[in-house]
DNA sequence: ATTCTGACAGCAA
DNA sequence: TTTGCTGCCAGAA
């Protein structure tokens, strides 16, 4: 009954599959924010290990929107991690996002709720 | 094993 | 009202 650590086979491969999971099931033309995700994993108020997971996501073989999950003003905050800072801008605004001033216009009416969604 | 970081969020002044 | 600080969990060095 220890299982105080090591060996977390448990639980899925981890904290970032689920991550990915749920940012994969982003649908187009909608995005998420970072709280959401958390919340739904039921990790809510961390934050910050969604976008650590996103920071990760480029080693996944699957294609993972995160450029759909900004924070929860709307604010593509991850931008500079997508190699170049325009590339998440342009990707969002290929979906027919509008961004200005590195912020989603229309946020509230984009946002996709995993917990309330799913 | 311990320490630090990290693409946020919430609360205080 | 805005600005700043702390707190959160998990993984990497």
């Amino acid at each position: 009954m220890k299982r105080k650590s090591s060996v977390p086979e448990n639980k899925n491969e981890g904290f970032f599959n689920r991550v990915y999971d749920v940012t994969r099931m982003v649908p187009y033309g909608r995005i998420t924010s970072y709280g959401a995700i958390a919340r739904y994993l039921g990790t809510a108020g961390s934050a910050r290990m969604v976008g650590w997971a996103l920071n990760s996501s480029h080693t996944d073989t699957d294609f993972i929107p995160a450029h759909r999950v900004v924070n929860r003003i709307g604010m593509l905050t991850g931008k500079h991690h997508f190699g170049n800072s325009s590339t998440m801008q342009q990707l969002l605004e290929n979906e027919g996002f509008i961004i200005e001033n590195d912020r989603v216009i229309d946020f509230a009416g984009k946002f996709w709720d995993p917990m309330t969604e799913l």
